[in-house]
DNA sequence: CTCCAACAACCTAACGGTTAGTGTTACGGT
DNA sequence: ACCGTAACACTAACCGTTAGGTTGTTGGAG
């Protein structure tokens, strides 16, 4: 889309610095505890200056993170790159299973576990997945298909990610997806109640 | 319930110095500003020691969300002491527009504009409202008249605390509120579709 | 009435995330 | 070859927050 923009050695050298720190960063945290790993004993092992961390990311929770934007990105294509006429909310439905799937059984198990042991990473979480809920809300909102106000596109868009944090915390993920999804698609048909469902035809 | 709990004048001491603080920082923050105004400031004009501060108050932030008890009790009563056989979801929403005016008509909208200007406050309140979600969650299982699993009483917890913020936000909040619930309450149905809404008779 | 345990409040000093301020290098386009 | 700029470094702080240890008032037991 907006990527490869003119060229590269710069970019390059600045992305594996950027995967540098990210890589000893989760390392460290992995090996002696999130808390117990100061900024500066990551930059010191990733042999950079605590400024280029922080040049990188915006703080020390988003090292965590790195890869939060993908995730952004899957979840506004969920809905803009489904296939044409398929139902919204079942599509999202399905990428919050492998959401959850991805997060849950994978090799990132470990670092999951050190997220919900920690208020400060558990919090970041909490407004990364707002801005997620309002890119995703963006899309909706963009939709020809089934145009609610602005306000139902939000709404529809917190729960969808409200979805993501209850199923992760609840005894069987999967089924509290589908359990919440029952709720997300009837608040998302009652926002439709006043605009007709199917007006033109 | 659990007030006033033995007596006098420590308590009466110590929530007059907890008053005095709260007060002082307000003041101060609207004055100045809140990122122009650091914790030793509030402790010097309210002339008691940083430590004292944190002993009252868990974070900066908090200084700021004062009574934020109290609408946790307020959200929690509004399910638990609500009229016999009344609806649940309507009587949350009346809670809703109720703490919607208060927030928005009252005097105090130049605080809730130092909120929406403050990132720091704006992601405090987000895990303040979860924590008020998880409260309303505890008493929504606890409800005889309609067990939902506990599942769908935390996400329904988690629509109302979304209602609020995205309430807060629209152009119309009174209509907002309305909009948002006509999908929470879709929502909480659709929760109930398994079990029966009325099961004994 | 006295004395003691508890607890609010104090002070000092630090820790750890974050940010200016200021250079220094190495690309990349001209 | 040359210059503007982006990436990184270093230092030194700022600010929220906490630990350590002290003092003084209070409420209640003896």
């Amino acid at each position: 889309m907006s990527e490869q923009p003119p060229s590269g050695r710069r970019e390059r050298k600045k992305a594996a610095t950027r995967q540098k720190i990210a890589d000893t960063a989760l390392r460290l945290f992995l090996e002696r505890g999130y808390d117990a790993v100061g900024i500066r004993d990551v930059a010191a092992e990733a042999d950079v200056a605590v400024t280029t961390v922080f040049s990188h990311f915006a703080a020390k929770e988003a090292l965590v993170f790195e890869r939060d934007a993908d995730v952004e990105r899957r979840l506004a294509r969920a809905v803009t790159d489904r296939a044409p006429g398929a139902p919204l909310v079942p599509a999202l439905r399905q990428e919050m299973h492998a959401l959850v799937r991805h997060c849950l059984a994978d090799e990132a198990a470990p670092v999951w576990r050190m997220i919900d042991a920690s208020p400060a990473l558990r919090e970041y979480e909490g407004s990364m997945r707002l801005r997620h809920a309002e890119t995703l809300a963006a899309a909706l909102a963009a939709e020809p298909g089934a145009p609610r106000g602005a306000t139902a596109c939000r709404a529809l868009a917190r729960f969808v990610v409200d979805a993501f944090a209850l199923a992760r915390e609840a005894d069987d993920p999967e089924t509290a997806v589908d359990d919440i999804f029952r709720m997300v698609e009837a608040a998302w048909e009652a926002a439709g109640a006043g605009v007709p469902v199917r007006p033109v035809t």
